[in-house]
RNA sequence: GGUCGGUUGGCCGAGCGGUUAGGCACUGGUCUGCAAAACCAGCUACAGCGGUUCAAAUCCGCUACCGACCUCCA
């Protein structure tokens, strides 16, 4: 495919532009990635499919992509105010393990799902514990440039000094002085000269589990810091893209572009991305609401809203059928829906592989390919890409029936058009292994065909059993022209 | 309170001034020994009230309701 046009969404102006890439054809892409410190849900798959799909039709159109996608295992503290404990190390309390063992098993937690979700593995994934000597250069660049403070050992950034030369809101559209009268009173605040600094580094105190050794104190980097030294750290000083959920607009890259810029001059990142939520019952699925679905509940159906449980490949269908910078209301119905969906867009797929071509097409290929072209390239939108895909599965099935025909060079573009779009740009596939199996086929095939032939000989009763044993193992058989298929569901 | 966004048919969800979005569900038909799958047809909505326009779901104004961010979150 030759490169289109992509226009994308950028909050930075608020509008669409045309991709540009700084250096092309390399593309630099950073996105936030999750804080380990719980089992990953249906908010973070959002997140991962929206970028997996950007990440795969940029690398499909022949760009050199360095993405980036971090892993936060310190900085995040517990509590407002820069105060309190960390995430990590209060789980780590409640659970009664150490700080790095609750890392390695949300991180697992985390692969593993992503890797159910067919999500492809970032070029790059730094861990912020790692990375602590580059937040101390940094923190000491902005402190040598006049934007930070210390105050016992602590390090905050002056966000009034700094927005006097520079615009702190240019991103989320806040307005500093609304931000100054309408801050609430929170307590353990006294040592930020203004309620809108934030912690660069925080002093420890000495029950805290996690801590490393700075010139101010022995402490741990605040935040936003993390973001800020790993992306410039693997993809300079200024790149392409910066993707995140929008509850990470403001304020974490708000601060992020306060960071680099106090700290080099530079706004971090060209085009800046955001997916949007996930709610139930019309309101935002987060943690701090408690009414997440994880994604193990998801695949195993053991949540309580759940009548069933769900493939990773549904799940991912039912996020791309919606467009990412929409909310998309979550339920048991609307899963089923991407279920069913979903199994007709495979089968179709499938299908198309066996269509036989005529000297002619009644339908026009092409067309259909420039408007899934134009529908992806149009800042990303994969719900219109995918109502163009399921016209192409009615040709198909129209062409199987013999009620269409379709020419060698059009069926070999139709064929082309499911595997560029949906099996490598939308990475949907069967979660099933459909390879064949040389034990279990010939056994198939040899009971169709005694399931055929007493069927020939009128001889229902056996062709019936046959037919209701096998759907009692969940596999369901078709009837076809000359045979018979048969499809297995776990 | 401030800032921003939303309200689409039974459900999910596109739409960015003029064309059937699509999926699911439902109804009728074709096909089938009966099914399954598939195909065809039907159901054709845009919160309310005004305005702009030859033409508005789409632009403007007002009203109502919902949500996000302002504090950790994808």
């Amino acid at each position: 495919m030759s490169i289109p046009d992509i226009t994308i969404y950028n909050t930075l102006t608020r509008k669409k532009e045309l991709f540009e890439p700084l250096n092309p054809p390399h593309v630099g892409m950073y996105v936030c990635g999750p804080t380990v410190y719980g089992d990953p849900h249906l908010g973070h798959a959002r997140a991962a499919i929206v970028f997996d799909v950007l990440f795969r039709l940029l690398t499909h159109l022949g760009y050199k992509v360095r993405y980036v996608r971090n892993i936060t295992d310190v900085g995040h503290l517990e509590n407002d105010a820069d105060e309190g404990e960390d995430k990590i190390a209060k789980k780590a309390r409640l659970e009664q393990l150490e700080p790095m063992e609750i890392v390695q098993i949300y991180t697992d937690s985390y692969h593993k799902s992503m890797d159910m979700l067919n999500i492809r593995h970032p070029s790059i994934e730094p861990r912020a514990s790692g990375h602590i000597i580059e937040q101390i250069k940094m923190i000491q660049d902005i402190l040598d440039n006049g934007f930070a403070y210390e105050v016992s050992g602590s390090v905050y950034f002056d966000v009034v000094k700094y927005n006097a030369s520079n615009n702190y809101g240019k991103l989320s559209g806040r307005v500093l002085d609304e931000l100054l009268e309408n801050t609430r009173d929170l307590t353990g605040q006294e040592e930020k000269n203004n309620s809108v600094d934030f912690a660069l580094w925080k002093k420890a105190q000495p029950e805290h589990i996690m801590k490393w050794p700075s010139p101010w104190s022995t402490g741990f980097p605040g935040w936003h810091l993390e973001c800020s030294t790993m992306s410039s750290k693997y993809l300079g000083d200024y790149f392409d893209i910066h993707g995140g959920g929008m509850d990470l607009l403001f304020p974490h890259h708000e601060c992020e572009i306060a960071q680099s810029q106090a700290a080099n001059g530079n706004d971090p990142a060209k085009y800046w991305i955001h997916n949007n939520m996930i709610t139930i019952d019309g309101q935002k699925m987060s943690k701090s609401l408690g009414n997440f679905i994880t994604l193990e509940e998801l695949f195993t159906g053991s949540h309580k809203l759940l009548t069933q449980a769900f493939d990773p490949s549904t799940v991912r269908f039912f996020i791309l059928q919606a467009h990412y910078r929409g909310t998309l209301d979550f339920s048991d119905s609307a899963l089923q829906a991407a279920e069913k969906g979903l199994k007709k867009l495979l089968n179709g797929i499938e299908l198309a592989k066996k269509l036989i071509a005529a000297d002619a097409s009644t339908s026009d290929i092409s067309k259909l390919k420039a408007a899934c072209i134009k529908a992806i390239s149009d800042d990303f939108n994969t719900p219109v890409l995918i109502s163009n895909l399921f016209e192409a599965v009615r040709i198909t099935n129209s062409v199987y029936a013999g009620e269409e025909k379709i020419s060698p060079d059009d069926l070999k573009m139709l064929n082309s058009l499911f595997a560029d779009f949906t099996t490598e740009i939308l990475g949907l596939s069967n979660d099933q292994n459909q390879q064949g199996d040389e034990l279990i086929d010939p056994l198939m095939n040899l009971i169709l065909d005694i399931r055929q032939a007493s069927r020939a000989n009128k001889d229902f009763a056996t062709s019936d059993k046959i037919r209701d044993v096998l759907s009692k193992l969940n596999i369901t058989t078709k009837d076809e022209d000359g045979g018979a298929s048969w499809t297995y569901e776990s």
